[in-house]
RNA sequence: GACCCCAUCGUCCAGAGGCCUAGGACUUCGGACUUUCGAUCCGACAACAGGGGUUCGAAUCCCCUUGGGGUCGCCA
């Protein structure tokens, strides 16, 4: 095998907006091939544009690729900040004679053109293979704008040169700006890195993912309760692929299986049916401590304060629900019966399972029973309720809907003798109770 | 319009000339299990854009057509 320059790549977002899913995927996919190379990765903020660019953009980067669980080994490198270096290399393009200054559009300068050479250009992708322009076509570049910022082509090719990039990992979308970058790196003498163009991720209908399809930004993926792990896996397989059939990948394991030839040309469709089909596979493959930690602040958010003190019932109802929720925003929906002090009933299932007389002496009975039941565990309860059941003629399931329904306040929720073990003895037989009480006299 | 890229089930992927009567996953629809929901397990529906080549043989290679996407900013 040859001997390869080191691995250095970057992720360079301008901060101009939200972090989404396109350059947390590109950001991604950046990371993985630094870590499964051993290389460096680093974090580098293309903030030229001054009017646009704010800090809170900046700090979604940060969030969002820390939310990620996308660690950068250097940077982050704010492009503003080399703007002398941006300008003594256009001075040097124009003693060069490649370049020559413009009347200024934007500010009293005047601004750098470079003169764009009637040459071909050629690259060979590592994802497209080899692509050839005729640079011919090409306008002239603006090197340096009238208010003295760099442009986004120029200050790139200076950046990722004087970083050492060795390769460089983007959207596909930039593949028509390759050309004009090749140019100046002929133009200055740099040998240009390595290119992997990636596929773009499209809306529903196919076209670029932006806003009106709905949630693009990680932040509101991630107010929508999505977990990292979920996120990046599911980000991973949109245009890449191991080669075999499997779909779930943990970070290690992705960084282990991760390479450059696995990524495919096609742009894909993001799916967010299957997100949500992924993220309920994690949520069911967490630990219930874990959960409870990533579903503390969508509890906060519900209005559930101070339940520190019920970590005990919290995490055991956690258990009990993981496997039926897809998303941690459902989670309080999920449990708040098992901490809320006031229950509150859904209509229908109180018709169907709490109207009839003899439901309430079900439970009434039940209620009895349960009260002096010696040991209070799931087994137990289902013996109670099946032995009542039989006792009264009736089938298990005549006892079992009206006690969940008094119990919970709605028919669906987890297996009834599980949820009453941990609901425990006192919350259960009072809920009975007052069931009885307030659905007996109408 | 010019330039560039792409083209397998509705969607995400597998398939790198014979293993393909095209495989997996999501979704949908059946069924099983079950106290409900869910989970799980079984099963079903569903695709090589079209046309020419090359070859004994093509989803796989080449060409054309069609379709889709991207870029054409002193935005990045």
């Amino acid at each position: 095998m040859m001997v390869e320059k080191k691995v250095r790549v970057r992720f360079a977002p301008s901060p101009t907006g939200h972090l989404h899913l396109g350059g947390a995927r590109t950001a991604l996919f950046n990371w993985l091939f630094a870590r499964c190379t051993g290389g460096t990765f680093i974090l580098r903020i293309e903030d030229t544009d001054r009017a646009r660019s704010t800090p809170e953009a900046i700090s979604a980067i940060i969030d969002g690729l820390k939310w990620l669980g996308l660690d950068w080994d250097e940077g982050p490198v704010y492009q503003s900040g080399r703007r002398e270096r941006h300008a003594k290399a256009a001075e040097e393009l124009i003693s060069m004679g490649r370049a020559y200054r413009a009347e200024g559009k934007l500010g009293p300068q005047q601004a750098v053109i470079f003169r764009v050479p009637d040459e071909k250009v050629a690259f060979d992708d590592m994802v497209y293979g080899r692509i050839e322009f005729d640079a011919g076509l090409l306008d002239d570049l603006v090197l340096m704008k009238s208010d003295g910022s760099p442009a986004y082509n120029f200050a790139c090719v200076i950046d990722d040169a004087d970083m050492g990039i060795s390769h460089v990992i983007r959207g596909e979308d930039h593949i028509s700006n390759t050309p004009k970058q090749l140019v100046l790196y002929r133009a200055l003498g740099l040998e240009p890195p390595r290119l992997a163009h990636v596929p773009l991720i499209l809306g529903p209908d196919g076209s670029r993912l932006s806003k009106r399809h709905g949630a693009t930004s990680l932040s509101q993926y991630r107010s929508e309760g999505l977990l990292p792990d979920a996120l990046r896996n599911y980000l991973a397989l949109l245009g890449w692929s191991s080669g075999d059939d499997q779909e779930l990948f943990s970070k290690e394991e992705l960084v282990e299986r991760f390479s450059i030839e696995g990524i495919s040309k096609k742009s894909a469709i993001f799916d967010p049916e299957k997100l949500g089909w992924m993220n309920s596979c994690y949520i069911r493959s967490t630990s219930d401590e874990e959960l409870l930690e990533e579903a503390l602040p969508f509890l906060e958010r519900a209005g559930f304060h101070g339940i520190a003190s019920k970590k005990g019932t919290l995490l055991a109802a956690i258990g009990l629900i993981k496997e039926r929720v897809r998303s941690l925003v459902e989670v309080p929906g999920a449990i708040d019966f098992f901490i809320s002090e006031e229950l509150s009933f859904d209509g229908e299932a109180v018709r169907k399972h709490l109207s009839s007389p003899g439901s309430l002496d079900i439970i009434q009975r039940l209620a009895g029973m349960l009260q002096g039941l010696e040991s209070w565990d799931a087994g137990s309860i289902e013996s109670s309720v099946r032995t009542l059941a039989s006792e009264m003629g009736v089938k298990a399931a005549a006892v079992i809907h009206p006690t969940r329904v008094a119990v919970t306040g709605r028919k669906i929720g987890p297996g009834l003798f599980d949820l009453m073990e941990v609901l425990g003895r006192e919350k259960t037989v009072l809920r009975l109770k007052e069931a009885t009480d307030k659905f007996g006299e109408v």
